[in-house]
DNA sequence: AAAAATATTGTACTGATGGACAGATTAGAT
DNA sequence: ATCTAATCTGTCCATCAGTACAATATTTTT
């Protein structure tokens, strides 16, 4: 079983060299000739041919992996939809890669844990609701916070600290963290990142 | 990184001890004492408050994997939405038990190839259909770095912490924080909240 | 009237974060 | 052969973030 690493030039990264010390570059064009049946191949998304590469090379029995340098989940989709195996970030360790090829070789899938979490997160809350009674309406979480908090979660998704928070509202830093406590709570999210992360798409809307 | 094996009287079965030797058995109340951060905790689903274990497990820097006699599709959704990293059948062979533990402690997450094609392929229709994605306007700012320091900085622009940065690229935590301080300094921004906001596709400047 | 939700502030603690000093190594360019 | 940029790692320290216990006052709901 052979590793296909295919770029735009042919060029073969040091880590995958290090991960796979007998990895082969190449170019959309040869692998097609070169690769058996069996083989792994790994595209780099640079190369801008690739959803037609992965769907010719599926049915040649070729396992293939996409390699992107700013993993997107719609990109991601696509690329399982098209019959790829696995999707990771092109700077991962030589561990990781390595780890990857023994999960798609045995039959798995790989994706990004964050991805994944995503995917089954979405899929998990629209089954509860036909078999629970969820209260939590996925639509605006801002809908779910009082006036204040709201105050400050919009302040602390704008990147203000705290103490920025807390000169804002005129209120001690003691309470902005009372109320982060609380909207963390509500909003199930550990940390001021992941609410940035969270109410990122209702600044965007809010924008327009 | 140690292994840990929670029932609900601490026994330890023959196959989980074939599978690794090191493995330790144990029960709710003590694996919160006694594991540290990166051990990886096995939790049978007939322990009743694996739930709220897995809750409190995670957030600790644990690996969790729940096991479960009866395989379902909904528990295994659940698990994930917790925060569980994988999902497999308590009487797993002890070689399929080791390639879980590979999968899920290099960021991996494993679940039953059926139950990862339906839900994927049940979301890739949702998402699908909404907006295009938008060409990346942070490609001027990435471009300033380094292929390093990209991959830091975009980990963190998705709320990964230093340690969950350092575990995904495989560096130390200091490393990082090298990295970091090189990103802040190029792109002029003060923390990890400021290089979030530069690097999320939509800005609110971008649309006046 | 009683209960619940909201808003506010306090102390003390743990862990995360970022900078200040640093040094070591490797690959590529001059 | 030097030099430079990139990568990786170390210790120490001040600050920030978040939680665990709080308590008090006001408003709203039942």
């Amino acid at each position: 079983m052979d590793h296909w690493f295919i770029t735009m030039d042919g060029s073969l990264k040091a880590r995958w060299q290090k991960a796979f010390p007998d990895a082969k570059p190449s170019t959309p064009e040869l692998v097609e000739k070169r690769a058996k049946s069996g083989d792994l191949v790994w595209i780099v998304t640079s190369v801008a041919s690739w959803p037609q590469l992965t769907q010719r090379l599926v049915p040649m029995g070729l396992t293939v992996v996409l390699l992107s340098y700013a993993p997107q989940d719609k990109e991601a989709l696509k690329a399982l939809d098209l019959g790829a195996r696995g999707y990771a970030h092109t700077l991962a360790a030589a561990n990781v890669l390595r780890q990857v090829a023994l999960v798609v070789t045995n039959q798995g899938v790989w994706v990004g844990q964050e991805l994944l979490a995503k995917v089954i997160g979405g899929t998990f809350k629209a089954l509860s609701q036909r078999t629970e009674v969820s209260p939590s309406a996925d639509s605006d979480h801002l809908a779910l916070l009082t006036e204040r908090e709201r105050g400050v979660a919009l302040a602390v998704s704008r990147g203000a600290t705290n103490k920025e928070v807390a000169r804002q509202l005129d209120i001690t830093e003691r309470t902005v963290k009372a109320h982060l406590s609380a909207i963390f709570k509500k909003l199930s999210v550990r940390d001021r990142l992941q609410l940035m992360l969270k109410l990122s798409p209702i600044r965007e809307q809010a924008s327009h």
